[in-house]
DNA sequence: ACAATATATGAATATGTGTTCATATATTTG
DNA sequence: CAAATATATGAACACATATTCATATATTGT
């Protein structure tokens, strides 16, 4: 086994947080740069608080950064892994459905 | 927005049926080619129950694809974006801590 | 047709979780 | 300090879902 248990188990935690449509929301809209929690909210649609829950878990998962300027604050993609598996993700949905399935 | 609303979802639908530590363990048990289900149950200690109906939304979720061989039915990933995806994970997993972090 | 093996499915349940609402904390400005 | 803005947090709830158990379906061999 190439992998860890606790390995698998972090994986599928990190892959579960981007199972949200709201969290993915927020994580895509800071894949290009640090984002103001207020942005946030208002790019996605969903309140102040259901954003702030949002972030706190994408942030104890290390999948978001946070840092405070003055009264906001600023949250950003925590590495390039993190963009690679969100590219790779939209590469494969906005590929055509291929032929031979099902 | 680089990506549609329904694309959106599409994309937290299958990070959402990747984000569970059993069916990674399929998936992840399917990257390199066709495992029989009753193979999956076994590496996973799932049931062979519970592996089905795991199998059942990776394979609607087109993550992965079925093909009958006599009494068998081989699944495997259904196409590179997916291993890629994975892969990256991977990489992010293995990554040892960065400094500066909280 | 029958037995054996392999996989799929349906119901039931216990647990997890996304969202809302109210409220608290932090930061800057008057 | 007080007011205003920005973000975080806790409780409560409605809803989703992972798992188990029993059973059904499919395929091959006798």
């Amino acid at each position: 086994m190439p992998l860890s248990k606790d390995q698998t188990i972090e994986m599928a935690e990190m892959f579960r947080l981007m199972g949200d449509s709201t969290r993915l929301q927020i994580l895509m809209a800071c894949l290009e740069g640090p984002v103001a929690v207020g942005d946030l909210a208002e790019q996605t649609g969903a309140s102040q608080s259901l954003v702030s829950h949002h972030l706190r878990l994408l942030r104890a998962a290390r999948i978001l950064t946070a840092e405070r300027r003055g009264k906001k604050v600023y949250y950003a993609a925590a590495d390039d892994h993190i963009r690679s598996v969100v590219g790779d993700m939209i590469d494969h949905v906005a590929e055509p459905a291929e032929d031979g399935e099902d």
